[in-house]
DNA sequence: AAGTTAGCCAACCGCCACCGC
DNA sequence: TGCGGTGGCGGTTGGCTAACT
């Protein structure tokens, strides 16, 4: 029976919410005794007021040894982006390939991040469109002489593209200008342009022996879904 | 300085697959 | 072979905090 249920039948109610220190450090002395596998067992057993899968949850995205917190760097966004277009939602097969990091880590990290990059893109096309309905647009050209400074930024907005004489508007590419709804996006866009938009870009880069290059991963052409990439790259050999 | 908004992250929920009986 | 228990996974939520107005 599960263990729900018989705390259920017991009124016994199993604690929710955040993890307090005295109950990681007991997770963790029984997770040491018992492993990290019967998870309804050490529930049990450590006398946690946990479900199974709460203590394993815990144990996985916060506990578990090599694990890193905070600051995803740029090598493992890359990674995480382009795993992320070829197998799409699939956040532990992704996390399996960035040692230290949990499925939770990197999902929440997308959602953040790609919701962005939508918004962005979403945005870019509306401009290459024309104006929104005669509102405001929210791009603006970089320039030494800029009207506005953000966090030591400077940016002006964008000359009016609507040409009044014919009433055409003009091409306007993304390079030509840095998205500044906030600095942050107008690094993510560059980042973004950055990005190498086709697999024979990423196999080139991935074939290089460049040292000033960023991508220490794998080739991907020619592998199969569960096959085992040949890691050699310094994102693999972290301790 | 206070209120509001947005971003981040830990944790929960529900579904599904696997396994043992 | 069916069923219940369990673990794994992706989606979602809620609280905290920093940034902004």
């Amino acid at each position: 029976m599960a263990y729900e249920t018989v705390a259920a039948m017991q009124g016994e109610s199993l604690r929710k919410g955040p993890w307090h220190e005295e109950e990681d450090e007991r997770l963790i002395t029984f997770v040491k005794l018992l492993g990290s596998r019967r998870w309804d067992y050490v529930a049990r057993a450590s006398g946690l007021k946990r479900s199974g899968k709460s203590c394993r949850l815990r144990w996985l995205n916060y506990l578990r040894p090599n694990i890193k917190h905070g600051h995803i760097s740029a090598e493992e966004e890359k990674i995480i982006l382009q795993l992320h277009e070829r197998w799409g939602n699939k956040w532990s097969m992704i996390a399996r390939r960035l040692p230290g990091r949990t499925d939770n880590e990197i999902k929440n990290y997308c959602r953040t991040h790609l919701r962005k990059k939508a918004v962005i893109q979403e945005q870019v096309e509306t401009f290459q469109f024309g104006r929104d309905n005669g509102k405001q647009l929210f791009l603006f050209q970089e320039d030494g002489s800029s009207s506005q400074t953000c966090n030591g930024e400077s940016y002006k907005p964008c000359v009016d593209t609507l040409d009044n004489e014919n009433g055409s508007y003009e091409t306007v590419e993304l390079s030509d200008f840095a998205l500044t709804s906030s600095p942050y996006q107008t690094r993510l866009s560059d980042w973004i342009s950055e990005f190498p938009s086709d697999q024979s870009e990423i196999k080139s880069q991935g074939e290089s022996n460049s040292t000033d290059s960023l991508y220490c991963y794998p080739t991907w052409v020619s592998y199969e879904e569960n096959d085992l990439w040949g890691c050699s790259g310094s994102l693999w050999n972290l301790e």
